[in-house]
DNA sequence: ATTGGCACTCAGATCCATTGAGTGCTAATA
DNA sequence: TATTAGCACTCAATGGATCTGAGTGCCAAT
C-alpha cells in the first residue's frame, strides 16, 4: 500500500527522532542517510505519510514527528531486532543463573531489565490458575500463633501468620496438618475451597475448633495468591525522560503505581511476531499512558504458568533494543525457572 | 539570642512560604498576620533574620524564602504538632489493626503513611541484632529441592529453595532438622553460625553431606536477614512536587531508590524531642537530596528489634503535620507488633 | 518521477520597555 | 531606643515587537 521509498523514509524519520528528540526535516534526512534523492522527493514522500497519518507536523512549518500509528508501523516492520551486546549477555546470566526462589529470581530480573534498558522495567507474578498444591505447613510459633503455609507446585510459597486460642499442644496442629496434606495434596488451588470446608466438618473434638479456624485463612492463602502482582523497578529511569511527557510526569507515575490498571493493561496484550506484544501511545486505554509504550513478552514458569515481563518508557523509544532486551529476559527467565526446556 | 518577635516572623515566613511557595515580604505578612506593627519594623526583623542566615531573598529585591538552618530553627521551636484528624486516626486504626505476619504489616504501614502525608513514605525493616532462633524448618519441595525457612523469636520468617543431590528421603531431612532445631532454638542469631558447623561436622553417615549442604545456606539467610532493608511507597508523590527541586527530580529519585544510601542516612539518625528525627535539606550529607527533608520516627518490634518508619519530601514541606503523622504511625505499629506493652 | 527554485510560514530567540512587589535607608516620631 | 512613614531603587517577570532560519508546499523544468 505504501510504497517503498516513503516506508525508509518513515524508519529513518522514526529513527532520527529518537536519536535527537527535534522533529525531523527534509533536508536533515538527506544529509544523514544517503537515498539518493533529492531533498524535494522526500518532502514529496512525506507528503505521503502525513496523508496516512504516519507522521505529523507539530506546526506549520517545522520537521515531522512519528504517530502512534507511524511508531506502530515501524515496528511492524522491524525485521530484526538489535541482538544484545555480549556484555549484556554475560550480565544476564550471571544474574539469572543463581538458583533461588521465585520472589528472590523475579526481583532480581526487574532490576536487571530496567538496567538494561533504562526503563521502568515491570514483571507479574505468575498467576495460579493451574497450579496444585504441593504442600501445606502448619508451624506453632509460639503458643497463641501459627505459620500456615502453602506450597504449590510451580514453587511458589505463601505464608500467613494466624493467631489462635491457646490451649493447642503440637500433637493437635501435626494432626490438623496431615489431614490437610492428605486431602488437598495434589489438588488444583481452585478445588482446595471445596475440598476445605469439608474438613473442617468432619473434624472432630479439639481439632474441630482449630480447623475452623485454619481454613479460612487457607482460602485466603489461595485467593491471595491467585490476586495477581507486579514488581516494579527503575521509576527513576522514567523521571530521567522527564520532557518526553507533556506537562508533568507525575499523572504516568501515579497511574504504573497503580497495580490494577498495568495488570489489566499487559494482560490484554498477545505476543506478535517477535514474541513480543507492545502497545504504542494512544493504543492502550489508560489515559495517563497516552505518550507511553509498553513492551511486553510473556515467560513461563514449570512449563505451565504464564506471566509477563516487560518494560514501560515513552513513545519515543529505543523499540528496537528495548524489544531485543525484553525478548531475552523473558527466555533467560523461563529457562530459568525451568519452564518448558 | 534571637529577640521575640522576630522569631515570630521566622515562623510567619515559614508557613507562608510553605503555603504558598512564592518568596514572602514584609507587606504580605503584615496583611496575614497581626503583629501589630508595621511593614517597616518588620522588615528590620527581616534583616536581623537575615543577618543570622535564617533567611534569604532568592534575588536582591524580593520577599524571603526560609534557609535549612531557617526550617531547622522553626522546628525546633516547634512546640506541639498538628494532631491527626479524627478520619486520620480512624484510617491508621483500621489499617493496622488487622494481625498479619510483619511483611504485611510494614507494607500496608509505608502506603498507609505515604496516603497520610502525601509524601514518599519509607519504612526499615527491623535489625536482627539481638533476635534469636525460634525455630527452623526444612521441608521438601520435590526429589531434588529443599524449602529452609528461619523463624526468629520476633516473628520473621525467612525463607529460601536449595537444590540437593535425589537420594534422601523425608526421614533424613527430617533427622538434620531435629538436630539443627536441638542445637539452635533459642540461640541469638549472632550465635548460629558458630554453632551451626559443629553441627555440620557432627553429623554422620548419609547426614552429613546434606547437612553440608544445608549449614551454610542457613547462615546465608541469617546474613540475609541482617542485612537491612527498606520499603518505599508513594514515589509518584515526589514527582508531584516537582517544582519543589531546582533542575530535574530524576536524580532525587534516583538516590531514593538506592537503598544502602538511604539505609545510612536513617540509621545515623537520633530521635529528639518529639519522639522525631529530622534532617534538613543539606543536613544530610547525600548531595542528590540536598533540597529533601527527612523525618523519621522509631518503632519497635516485640519490644526488642528497633527500626525507622518516616517520610522523605522537599525541604519546603509540611512539618507540623508530618511529624504528626509520623509519630503516631509509628506509636501504632509499634503497638500492633506487640513492641513493649 | 524527480528536481531546482522560490515564496511563505511560524516557533523560538533576542531585545526592549513596563510593571510592581519588595527592599534598604533616612529622617521624623513616640 | 524602637517604630514608622516616605522614598528612591532594584530586578524578576511580563508582554510586545522584531528577527531569524529551518522547513514547507508548490510550480515549472527536466
Amino acid at each position: 500500500m505504501i510504497p517503498d521509498r516513503p516506508l525508509e523514509v518513515l524508519k529513518a524519520i522514526v529513527r532520527d527522532y529518537i536519536a535527537s528528540k527535534e522533529p525531523v526535516g527534509s533536508k536533515s534526512l538527506v544529509e544523514r542517510h544517503s537515498f539518493g534523492v533529492s531533498a524535494a522527493t522526500i518532502r514529496n514522500d512525506m507528503a505521503i505519510l502525513e496523508e496516512e497519518e504516519l507522521i505529523v507536523a507539530p506546526h506549520t512549518s517545522s520537521g515531522r514527528v512519528p504517530t502512534d500509528k507511524g511508531y506502530r508501523m515501524f515496528v511492524d516492520q522491524l525485521s530484526e531486532v538489535k541482538p544484545l551486546s555480549a556484555a549484556e549477555k554475560v550480565a544476564i546470566e550471571g544474574f539469572l543463573s543463581k538458583s533461588s526462589d521465585l520472589d528472590e529470581t523475579l526481583g532480581q530480573t526487574v532490576r536487571l531489565l530496567s538496567q538494561l534498558t533504562n526503563q521502568v522495567a515491570l514483571v507479574q507474578y505468575p498467576s495460579l490458575g493451574r497450579a496444585s498444591v504441593r504442600h501445606i505447613e502448619i508451624i506453632s510459633i509460639d503458643e497463641k500463633r501459627l505459620l500456615l503455609m502453602l506450597i504449590t507446585d510451580s514453587g511458589r510459597i505463601q505464608q500467613h501468620v494466624l493467631e489462635i486460642p491457646s490451649g493447642y499442644e503440637a500433637g493437635d496442629v501435626e494432626k490438623l496438618r496431615n489431614m490437610l496434606n492428605e486431602s488437598l495434596t495434589g489438588k488444583a488451588l481452585s478445588e482446595v475451597s471445596v475440598i476445605a470446608k469439608t474438613i473442617a466438618q468432619k473434624a472432630t473434638g479439639k481439632i474441630k475448633p482449630l480447623a475452623e479456624r485454619v481454613t479460612p485463612e487457607l482460602l485466603a492463602l489461595v485467593d491471595a495468591n491467585s490476586q495477581e502482582k507486579i514488581l516494579l523497578s527503575g521509576t527513576s529511569n522514567l523521571a530521567r525522560r522527564e520532557d518526553d511527557f507533556p506537562g508533568s510526569i507525575s499523572p504516568v507515575l501515579e497511574a504504573i503505581e497503580e497495580q490494577v490498571v498495568l495488570l489489566k493493561l499487559i494482560s490484554e496484550m498477545q505476543a506478535d511476531q517477535h514474541g513480543v506484544s507492545l502497545l504504542i501511545g494512544r493504543e492502550n486505554s489508560v489515559d495517563a499512558l497516552s505518550s507511553t509504550s509498553v513492551v511486553v513478552s510473556a515467560y513461563e514458569n514449570q512449563g505451565s504458568e504464564i506471566a509477563k515481563v516487560g518494560v514501560i518508557g515513552p513513545t519515543r523509544m529505543d523499540y528496537s533494543s528495548n524489544i531485543g532486551a525484553v525478548r531475552a529476559v523473558a527466555r533467560y527467565l523461563t529457562k530459568s525457572l525451568g519452564g518448558s526446556q
